[in-house]
DNA sequence: GACAAAATCACCCTTTAGTATGAACGAAGA
DNA sequence: TCTTCGTTCATACTAAAGGGTGATTTTGTC
């Protein structure tokens, strides 16, 4: 079906390529003349473009990258570098004597009352005073949680 | 003085000082001719100067900065939010039954035996009993020093 | 089922802890 | 000077802790 177009038409499609090709022939020549008449200026734009090109790769050459400085935080835990150090706000509050604060401590070393008394070159019964107030102001009834308070308040280490 | 010699020497000078005009005309001149005669290179030579700095100009405008990240790790010390984690080991090496470490606990809560009895449903005697033998099995003669010890040793928090 | 370890409880006794009350003494402050 | 506070000590008492011995029951293991 195709061809049998193609055969029946031949001589007006010849006619219309030779015509396409012409008009093709001439476009192209104009195209010529125009690059001749314009020579000139056509190699100043090479020029121009080539340059540009040129100086845009020199900045990517040239240019510093732009620095950026991230901090990361990094946790660091520390196994028992922490020392003790006493709360003597918490101190003050709770009104504490020095000899009490002493006896406190030698409480917490596991020390009974007569040990402690002879410790501190006193009697027995003047640490069971001092034990007695230190339980008051602690507000605690036995040695056992005057430590444990001791140590949560951080009056002893 | 200098005056004196200038009136002495006025053709002189004036003679030199007309050569040296003369040498400079021609320099000039010369300069120029060359300027002439290259002026399409020269030219061009602008056109190529001028759009390789249009074109580093639109590299530094138009192309992203390129970033280069430094991570910088800062160390942020913690104090350790301590959960505690028992010492099996030592508890296995002490011989602590699960009762007597039950005991110990509640001693180190600060309960009195009658309240560490009423606790665990127990009798007293049989809490007395079960301190006994914790006291030997840890070496201490005292409840506060077992408390001290079973902390040290990690097997209560 | 035998066995060992753990858990339970009791009784008696001693020691230690804790309460209550009172008092003496010295230093610091109003 | 008087008062307060801290420290010291004593006596008397109760409560709790701790030691020693013995016994029963439960539980897990071989």
């Amino acid at each position: 079906m195709i061809g049998n177009f193609i055969s029946r038409h031949q001589l007006v499609i010849i006619y219309g390529i030779a015509l396409a090709m012409l008009a093709f022939l001439l476009k192209w020549l104009e195209l010529r003349f125009i690059i001749i008449s314009h020579a000139f200026e056509i190699y100043i734009g090479a020029i121009a473009i080539l340059f540009t090109a040129l100086g845009i790769w020199l900045a990517t050459k040239l240019i510093k990258p732009k620095l950026e400085t991230i901090v990361v935080e990094k946790a660091v835990y520390i196994t028992q570098l922490n020392q003790f150090v006493r709360n003597e706000k918490q101190l003050l509050e709770l009104g504490l004597s020095k000899r009490e604060l002493e006896v406190l401590q030698l409480m917490a070393d596991g020390l009974s009352n007569q040990e402690i008394a002879a410790h501190l070159y006193v009697s027995l019964n003047t640490i069971k005073t001092h034990a007695s107030r230190l339980f008051e102001k602690l507000e605690v009834k036995r040695r056992t949680q005057a430590v444990e308070k001791g140590k949560k308040l951080q009056i002893i280490p």
